[in-house]
DNA sequence: ATAGTGTGCTGGTCCGACCAGTCGGCCCGG
DNA sequence: CCGGGCCGACTGGTCGGACCAGCACACTAT
């Protein structure tokens, strides 16, 4: 999209407003670990005559780091504002909004959802560890202990297997991935006028095809850790997604498709 | 994680800030519709007198609504705050920071990008038309005509055939993540001391492995495509990424790894 | 030593003011 | 008559000062 002829040799002079300028040295100072999670910032008046601007203009300031999860104040507490540790509340609202404002339908969510989790499990083979094998299974259990509790414990039973997978796929992006996508999906088809909680045969289904997940990581075999788990989630969202999205779903589900050594 | 006996049965009475719901308000216009891309928001003065709240509290719910790119502010403008079309701009910058706060290294980055990238290729294997087809043969020789003009025209012109390649893979995610990861990961990689632009020979490389890709993708060969895209990428950045981290790298590169029917 | 209280600070909100910038209509010159 | 430049009304950006409720800490009284 960009023309090379074109490109600009002057940065354009928008004018920087001056709170901008407050976040921008806040920010650094955090990146660059000069603060960090757990510590104050100094007090809004203080901060005030150390940046010599108006309150008014600190408090825009913070509240655009706050808004961005860098930073929390309290009221009252004479320590000062502070500093959070990174948490990934900014990647979901910002992918949330994307799924709100209707660029996003439940159909490509349930894609990515099967490729981002699908690759998980194919990594989480290739590389888990003894222990980490038994941490699965031991997740596996809880899932069938959790059928009695109903949906809802059963629900977290299921994205703790799945959050531990993500884990042992050793990448940090993918799991935040799978995680907010996870959310976010839950979020709209929880809004789907057709969505009806699982009932205990489905939760049965689910835990014997994890069983299977989880014998295929046993074996190290990827492919085929990949392909089950695309394929379950391909079954949970086929009943929801509109049917002009359903081909998409189901070229991923994995009919014709990948199959690993 | 959430212990369905201990599930609290009431909602913490944390104190709402009155900025918030305005925030939360105007969100809600904008999220349902009400307010669409381009129109405009009522004055400072004027949503002050409709909240019934100060200027202040009214300003620091725009600073917020703005940093969340949805709305944007110039001053003199009599029509008031714009409503702005969506952007990725907040999941870039969520990302980013996850990248900067150093959670995030170039091996995950690059392995991530592996796999996004590798799976729009074998989307877009499966579902591309042959006017889409035309254009990404018309990106590849863009990307060969690039190459007189320096690395930073070629650049350009790569990433012109991977967006096309997103783009006809269909899903938004997809193509969402694939553009953030890339500007996340070259940002990173710019930094990287070790860093050079490419070299003529590299470029020519670089134009028959995309031409090889753009084969695959003639051909239907969802598999082949993938792999080409992965090697291609692991070839990039192996030179950069710690030796820590070439392992995970190696294993999504493909080489005991996916091969498709 | 401990429990209760008080105080000094915090952040949250409000008010009023000034400045620079932008838009749109008005006026003037062609 | 038409077009271009000027001016004013309003905008957002920033400032200073003020008041309130809430929290942490130290001090006091038991």
């Amino acid at each position: 999209m960009v023309d090379p002829q074109t490109a600009r040799r002057f940065a354009p002079a928008r004018p920087v407003r001056v709170y901008e300028r407050v976040v921008q040295q806040i920010e650094e100072a955090i990146y660059l670990g000069q603060l960090r999670p757990g510590e104050r910032l100094p007090s809004e008046r203080e901060l005030m005559t150390q940046f010599a601007v108006s309150r008014a203009t600190i408090r825009e300031a913070l509240r655009v780091l706050q808004s961005a999860g860098l930073v929390r104040s309290r009221p009252g507490d004479p320590r000062g504002p502070e500093v959070l540790p990174f948490s990934t509340t900014g990647i979901h609202k910002s992918m949330s909004a994307l799924a709100r404002v209707g660029q996003l339908g439940l159909g490509e969510l349930a894609q990515f959802r099967m490729l981002i989790e699908g690759e998980c499990a194919s990594l989480a083979a290739a590389v888990r560890t003894e222990p980490q094998l038994a941490a699965l299974e031991n997740a596996a259990n809880g899932m069938k202990a959790a059928i009695a509790l109903g949906p809802e414990a059963f629900d977290a039973a299921d994205v703790a297997f799945r959050d531990l997978l993500a884990e042992i796929s050793a990448n940090t992006l993918l799991r935040v991935c799978a995680s907010v996508v996870r959310e976010v999906a839950g979020d709209l088809l929880a809004r789907n006028p057709a969505y009806r909680p699982n009932g205990v045969e489905e939760m049965r289904r689910a835990v014997r095809r994890q069983r299977r997940v989880l014998a295929a990581i046993r074996d190290r075999a990827a492919g085929r850790a990949q392909t089950l788990v695309r394929r379950q989630l391909y079954d949970y969202y086929r009943g929801y997604v509109s049917p002009a999205e359903l081909p998409a779903l189901e070229l991923t589900r994995g009919q014709s498709a990948p199959r690993r050594a």
